[in-house]
RNA sequence: GGGAGUUUAGCUCAGCUGGUUCAGAGCAUCUGCCUUACAAGCAGAGGGUCGGCGGUUCGAACCCGUCAACUCCCACCA
């Protein structure tokens, strides 16, 4: 068969993806080997995967057929992620791009439409995810919605409720305007910017019964960032130790614009440094003014509506929007003559994760799950290393910061998209929580003695994490069917591969929710990447044009090739600068696998039997370098070092197998190959391309079945137990490259002309050695003759490697001048050295310390050093 | 404001318990080669006061202190 001349991904990966499906090798069911299970980080049905899901997928990917051709029982399950509010929004903006407004719809249309949105987008992810090679299990696809799915989030959200852990009430949440939903906490991100700090004039009540008037010049200055939260103010409060306001005690004030009347307090709280030192009063707009609100019962009024605009209660401005309003009433103020200084203030404001507006706090009766309970067993599990975190311990501290500072979660949104709340309320609010309506009534009637009492349904769904939290127990239907066989089988899954940018949201409350529900841990290893970045190191980003696309890349460069360029430049834990030079590096490599592939094919047509093998060392040493490769690259997987294992790998094949092995059992041209040579050879590049195989499954398969006809494949061939390695042959192996690198080094240095042969004379104790080594020796520095002498050679340029001295002759007239100053260069370094040594060994308290072989050791050096010398100055001799 | 981390070659990073081949790798760079597997290649080379200063030690990239720069997380000062 005719190779090409590159290799061409395309046609084999699909080939592969077809046959590996066909074969049903990464469908998995229980079995008499132990499991080793992955979920997948199930990425949001919102849009495709990016460059940071394709890291992560391709980290499990090679865990997984890792996993599966050392004895394992991998199962790795797909799948994707509703993500409640993220999905709305982009349906939402779907619709309104088609002239629908979701208002207009129902809540079963609305639902039709966003489950069309999701088999869209989740064919997409999924294909992607073929492409890669994930070798995920197809029959397992998982939706957060799946029928199983919603009922288990049901059954928690009842079984937490009447564990007393999740309870309804008002409270300060964060409020999105555009959504129109509450969040949680996690959901906020902050950013820094530039604000100003209005200082306004609040008229205080004359001391008896007056009123604001224009001329009063009796007024306290506060100062605010947010002026159109004015109408809202339902107190000022000062400090009561600050002098400059003890005689405001029990008097009272009024709100600019709308002259409400509010009393001035007193509390420790507001600092005497900051602004004017007396502080509005907003209950239902600042968290702070909230709880101040609480403590001095004071009234709440909440001026917005939920779309953001102003409401009745703020009495003007009424449906104009937040910002707007803002504008308005600041030049109101100005006009009136209400602002007395203007100033730069930098602040920061929420956004919201999802919709990018800035939240608004804001008191609203929604559903909370306590978190201190949950907490305790989910910190336990990792302290105690029942879950192991890689890299390092570097989130452990961060980990029990936060177990250890949780607020209640707001579980509830004002959403569609999403579980809906199984809670049933009558025409006067008094509610029950049951899994279905029949039992909801059920159990109002057992409570309240109405049977006939009409209920409805609370109209909101749980946030999206309150369904993912169970994922690795419910992919395998262990919340909805406890104790089933998969479930037992599967669950604690193996390694959980995911961003730290969501250890909170996700990592966390998965521990929790699997101490809660099977009192076991959900993984046994947590593995985080880091961020994915642009070469310049910022965050990958649509708006920045920076984010490649993945499908576009793997038909450019193949998918073995993206995977290795990712994993190459994806040092464990640290972010990734995502550079596509290291793709073409992948490609290249592949590149350099096919040739050597096409090397090997063309000696197979060339196998003489009757031919003795005279490559003995070479297959000796490669035999021990692989075994030696092996070791270090299990090691470097145990510890999740993945980046370091592949460099590991890539320059086994590269440089020892290529670079040295194959040049070495190299016949000349057109010559015949040994069977033992031949047979070896192919045995050797065999398990290269099985220890390849988990960070480029494509090449490798394809690979494997160029090499000889076979009725097995890669993927599932399982690993040969590691064997030692002769520490003397890899020496004598490593004596050679070096003794081959100093000879073409000199050779260059002379300006001999690479197709002149040189003759080559060796002194040395160690003959034995030589006497394995030198036929490749002369083939690697094109030597005509080696003879092994006892004393230095006339007329030829001399170099020491080790111990071992040797002289090179050539036809060639020699430039000497070159050699003698590299001579004269070494000859300098040496002295230095040796004095350094001498000084050194000079210390009588490190001769007395220091441990007896680090001493000897310097000794050695110093011996190595002064026979080193006394060749160069007879070569230096010679020279003259 | 609190906490964590990072700083080693032009770039991205290894470097374990302080002492061997401890100053390394890949990429990039330079030089010479279209040598019949591969120019997506081959052969070779150069390049670093291990962020600064101080300390511990016979000995420090490594341990301690301190300063500086960067990154991330957390936090309610209007």
């Amino acid at each position: 068969m005719e190779l090409s001349k590159n290799y061409t991904p395309s046609e084999i990966e699909e080939k592969w993806n077809r046959h590996w499906q066909e074969m049903k090798y990464f469908n998995s069911i229980p079995d008499e080997r132990t499991a080793f299970t992955v979920v997948i980080p199930p990425p949001n049905v919102t849009g495709v995967l990016h460059m940071g899901h394709t890291l992560n997928e391709t980290v499990q990917d090679i865990l997984v057929r890792k996993a599966r051709m050392s004895g394992f029982n991998a199962c790795w399950v797909p799948g994707s992620d509703h993500a409640s509010i993220a999905t709305e929004a982009r349906v939402v903006n779907m619709l309104k791009e088609k002239g629908i407004d979701k208002s207009s719809l129902t809540r079963e249309r609305f639902l039709q439409y966003a489950f069309e949105w999701k088999e869209k987008y989740g064919g997409i992810i999924y294909k992607q995810i073929e492409r890669l090679g994930c070798s995920v299990d197809w029959n397992r696809v998982a939706f957060t919605m799946d029928d199983h799915y919603y009922k288990a989030v049901i059954s928690v959200f009842v079984d937490l409720y009447h564990k007393g852990l999740i309870y309804r009430g008002a409270r300060m949440i964060h409020w999105d305007p555009v959504a129109k939903t509450a969040l949680s906490d996690e959901e906020v991100d902050y950013k820094d910017l530039q604000g100003k700090l209005y200082y306004l004039k609040y008229y205080l009540e004359e001391s008896e019964m007056g009123s604001p008037s224009p001329g009063n010049q009796n007024y306290i200055t506060i100062a605010t960032q947010r002026p159109e939260t004015i109408m809202g103010d339902t107190a000022i409060c000062v400090n009561p130790n600050d002098e400059r306001y003890q005689h405001l005690k029990g008097r009272y004030a009024f709100v600019p614009l709308i002259n409400r009347r509010i009393p001035i307090i007193f509390d420790e709280y507001v600092s005497t440094e900051f602004g004017t030192g007396a502080l509005k009063v907003t209950p239902a707009h600042d968290l702070n003014d909230y709880n101040l609100g609480l403590k001095h019962n004071l009234e709440i009024v909440d001026t917005l509506n939920d779309d953001g605009t102003l409401s009745e209660a703020a009495q003007i401005y009424v449906g104009v929007d937040r910002f707007l309003a803002r504008k308005k009433i600041i030049f109101e103020l100005q006009e009136k003559n209400y602002i007395s200084k203007e100033e730069e203030y930098a602040t920061r404001l929420g956004y919201s994760q999802r919709t990018g507006v800035v939240v608004e706090p804001r008191i609203s009766t929604q559903w909370f799950l306590k978190m201190k309970e949950m907490a305790a067993p989910a910190l336990e599990a990792v302290v105690s290393g029942q879950i192991k975190i890689h890299p390092a311990e570097k989130f452990l501290a961060t980990y029990r910061y936060w177990m250890e500072n949780l607020k209640d979660w707001c579980i509830s949104r004002q959403l569609w998209w999403g579980q809906q709340i199984p809670a049933w309320y009558d025409a006067s609010g008094r509610f029950v929580v049951a899994e279905d309506e029949q039992k909801a009534k059920q159990l109002f009637n057992e409570q309240f003695s109405e049977p006939d009492a009409a209920l409805t349904r609370d109209a909101d769904v749980l946030d999206t994490w309150f369904s993912s939290w169970l994922w690795p127990m419910e992919v395998f239907n262990g919340v909805s069917n406890p104790g089933n066989k998969e479930a037992e089988y599967y669950y604690p899954t193996s390694v959980l591969v995911t961003g730290q940018d969501i250890i909170f949201f996700w990592v966390a409350r998965m521990i929790m929710a699997g101490m809660e529900y099977n009192k076991q841990v959900p993984f046994r290893h947590v593995y985080f990447t880091g961020m994915v970045r642009d070469k310049l190191g910022r965050k990958m980003s649509k708006s920045l044009g920076n984010s490649p696309d993945l499908l576009e890349l793997i038909d450019r460069y193949g998918a073995d090739a993206v995977r290795f360029g990712i994993m190459i430049s994806s040092p464990a834990g640290n972010d990734l600068l995502f550079d596509e030079n290291s793709l073409e590096q992948g490609r290249n490599f592949n590149n350099k696998i096919w040739n050597a592939l096409k090397l090997v094919k063309m000696w197979g047509d060339r196998v003489d039997n009757n031919l003795v093998t005279a490559d003995e060392f070479a297959l000796n040493w490669f035999d021990n370098r692989l075994n030696q490769a092996k070791v270090e690259v299990d090691v470097l997987m145990d510890q999740f070092r993945l980046s370091e294992a592949l460099k590991i790998i890539y320059s086994l094949i590269w440089d020892d197998f290529c670079s040295w092995y194959l040049e070495w059992v190299k016949p000349g041209s057109e010559q015949p190959v040994s069977v033992t040579m031949y047979l070896k050879t192919v045995q050797f590049f065999t398990k290269l391309m099985q220890v390849l195989h988990p960070f480029m499954p494509f090449i490798t398969e394809e690979v494997y079945h160029l090499l000889e006809e076979r009725g097995d494949d890669l993927c599932i061939k399982q690993f040969d137990g590691n064997r030692s390695s002769d520490q003397a042959i890899l020496e004598k192996g490593a004596l050679l490259k070096e003794v081959v690198t100093t000879i073409r080094d000199t050779r260059i240095k002379n300006q001999i002309k690479p197709k002149v042969a040189i003759d080559l004379y060796v002194e040395t104790d160690n003959k034995e050695t030589f006497y394995l080594i030198e036929s490749i020796l002369a083939k690697q520095v094109n030597a005509q003759s080696i003879l092994f002498v006892e004393a230095a050679v006339e007329n030829t340029l001399s170099i020491v490697v080790g111990t071992d001295k040797f002289y090179i002759g050539s036809e060639m007239p020699v430039n000497t001048a070159n050699h003698k100053e590299d001579l004269e260069k070494e000859l300098g370094y040496l002295e230095g050295f040796i004095l350094s040594v001498d000084k050194k060994l000079g210390n009588e308290r490190f001769v007395q310390n220091a441990k007896a072989e680090v001493v000897e050791l310097e000794r050695k050096k110093k011996a190595d050093a002064e026979m080193k010398m006394k060749v160069i100055r007879e070569s230096l001799e010679h020279l003259n």
